[in-house]
DNA sequence: ATGCACCCTCTAGTCGCTAGAGGGTCAAGC
DNA sequence: GCTTGACCCTCTAGCGACTAGAGGGTGCAT
């Protein structure tokens, strides 16, 4: 089976760089690998499964200490998935927010650009519009 | 006329913290201004000026490095504004991947909170579908 | 035995602030 | 004139989530 990956094969199958596993690893993330004799991280299935799910995670924007909560309660598979949800929900909130402002954002700065003139910095609507009112 | 800020003054007129100013001058985006007797920041309108300016375009969502190049450019006034276009542009292009980005997140996260069942973990959606493939 | 890809630890840097320690200054009220 | 309290000063470290680099060791093929 594919036991035993070094850290350079456990990034590339995950995705993910060798210094964020070391990273993980460092703040607790990822649990500690064993040792070769050589002092060589030497990472198992489960390893491989952990950070599968912290990429994953990740990729979908949430952040480290999400990860926590949501590895945590999936340890504890007979209990209600409720506070799982709860954190999904949060997070989808949060992106919901996120998207708006930077929505807003873009037509503030659609309206700016479309009022540029184009001729000297002087008479540039934009760099006006940014000056003191 | 008001010249003469004190540092609080300035970070009250503008909305910003008096950190963040002193911030500001440490970095070169702001020029260092006069002192007191006391040693304090003695500040005037074109302080204020720049300041309300650097304001604004961070609060467009401008990085501090995009900052100093607009006022670098702000500055040149018989100078074309084509380049403050293609920052203000760039920086518009951004936000638009960011936003089709994080709507495609939140569609996924939407699907994967739409399917959880409420149950226990051991059958949750959520953390199936951040587990290994 | 030599080269090269990979691994190790440790430290510091990124971005844009923010917070705290440990002090000095200034104006008002008593 | 003395105290109180709001303001100011410098310096350093912290946030999140990595990333980069120095300076070295290991493992394997040629």
């Amino acid at each position: 089976m594919s036991e035993k990956l070094t850290i350079g094969k456990l990034a590339s199958a995950t995705g993910t760089k060798v210094e964020t596993i070391r990273y993980y690893e460092q703040i607790g993330l990822l649990p500690t690998p064993a040792r070769s004799a050589g002092n060589y991280r030497t990472y198992e299935g489960e390893h491989l499964r952990r950070l599968s799910f912290i990429r994953r995670a990740r990729d979908l924007g949430f952040s480290i200490e999400q990860v926590r909560e949501l590895m945590g309660l999936a340890d504890r598979r007979e209990q209600s998935c409720m506070a799982v949800d709860v954190i999904a929900n949060q997070h989808r909130d949060a992106i919901a927010r996120k998207i708006a402002d930077l929505t807003a954002l873009a037509s503030e700065l659609d309206a700016l650009i479309d009022s540029c003139s184009r001729n000297t910095v002087a008479d540039c609507r934009i760099i006006e519009a940014l000056g003191p009112s």
